[in-house]
DNA sequence: AAATAAAATGGACTACAGTCCGTTTATTTG
DNA sequence: CAAATAAACGGACTGTAGTCCATTTTATTT
């Protein structure tokens, strides 16, 4: 377990190594070209709307070569939103320094942290929901980055505040970094916009109102 | 809002109504028969590695009446749940009675709720997976029924909690109770089990610390 | 520049979900 | 009991995900 007040997530979300063997030049052409169709056909469409092969023929690829570069649609949602993860994780990463220099709690951190993705959540959802209808999400941890980051953010500023004396020593960070994710799977967060209408304010009170009272709570 | 310290969910879950037309006797027979077939599948291959086409064969009838009589696999494992629901269903009304009776708060009952259904959950997660893997979730609030009758427990613990003063009236009933349910969802779930290999203790035990936390907290 | 090896390509192919509709069977009615 | 009607039936059919592999393209070596 990490116990440094700052959790520092991984830095470029795609590709981690040094060793990776150089693209050949036709096979980058066509990641782009694939992405770049992707894109537009979604916009076109909407996410769901679209299929892989369709995605193909717009790009005038083989299926084969489309999944080639991206093992489902999730995989291709992925890449396509790595920049926006990246920039989203700079800018909370950030923040948090910020707030940590101006004395503010973890668990306000924290309080702030949930407010920003459950917006980027909203933004995001139709690439998300993609994202997470594979089983991404259960392979070795690692593999769904977007909850692995997420988790591990949200652990460590419990892990922070726990050693600042914030929040009860007896609590299980791990258990309670998933608990409070799990509401904004995608699954469960759309039911709540769609059937439930709750409004992205609800939604972030509800979730405050959670580390609130773990805050609060006695040791 | 239900303000009842009891909260009542369906009786049978199955059928609703009164004025059912009367179902005909080939009919009938066929949703036992194809019941049967799949349990003994599912026994003999795992839920998972059974598809609507083998069920048909195995039962001996076409893939159109398959689906007349359940829209899609997750469908049937609702049925094949059905039973088993609603005894779970008892035996908890009947325990909160009991506990009510002894003078136990509505947050220790909810305790012991969460507790039964992690238990529940585990026992169940192949056919629940199936279950949550369609849309079902979705549709209009009351048709995933399995989280309609937990959220209607919860829900209506946490209202009578709020009456009796064990909780802070600020707090977002029916927000918090899909929150307490979310990490229950089988996706979470299982990676917490297979995954993070949390046992069911610790489940439970990270569930009740959140309840814990929002009992102990001001109002 | 030609030969060679490695990687990439395209589209046919398999597998499964779910639909459609012409035929059969149970039930009701006369 | 026979005819009529409505429900149920079976399996061919469509659509989509994802795999496979013979062929083509790129990069490397001589």
């Amino acid at each position: 377990m990490e116990s440094k007040p700052k959790p520092i997530p991984l830095g470029n979300l795609a590709e981690t190594g040094a060793d990776e063997k150089v693209e050949r030049r036709d096979a980058a052409a066509n990641r782009t070209l694939i992405l770049q169709t992707a894109v537009a056909l979604f916009d076109e469409h909407g996410v769901s709307d679209v299929n892989m092969a369709d995605i193909a023929q717009a790009a005038g690829v083989g299926k084969g070569t489309l999944y080639r570069r991206f093992n489902n649609k999730g995989d291709l949602c992925l890449a396509l939103l790595d920049t926006q993860m990246s920039e989203f994780q700079e800018t909370m990463l950030a923040q948090m320094r910020q707030m940590t220099a101006d004395g503010e709690t973890y668990m306000a951190q924290l309080g702030m942290f949930l407010d920003a993705l459950v917006h980027f959540t909203a933004v995001h959802q139709p690439l998300l929901c993609e994202i997470q209808r594979e089983g991404l999400f259960l392979l070795s941890a690692t593999l769904s980055l977007p909850h692995f980051w997420q988790y591990m953010t949200v652990s460590g500023l419990l892990q922070a505040a726990t050693t600042a004396g914030e929040i009860s020593p007896e609590l299980d960070i791990a258990y309670i970094a998933d608990a409070l994710l799990a509401p904004l799977k995608t699954d469960i967060f759309r039911f709540q916009r769609e059937v439930r209408e709750f409004s992205l304010e609800r939604i972030s009170a509800g979730l405050r109102s959670l580390t609130a009272a773990l805050a609060a709570a006695p040791s």
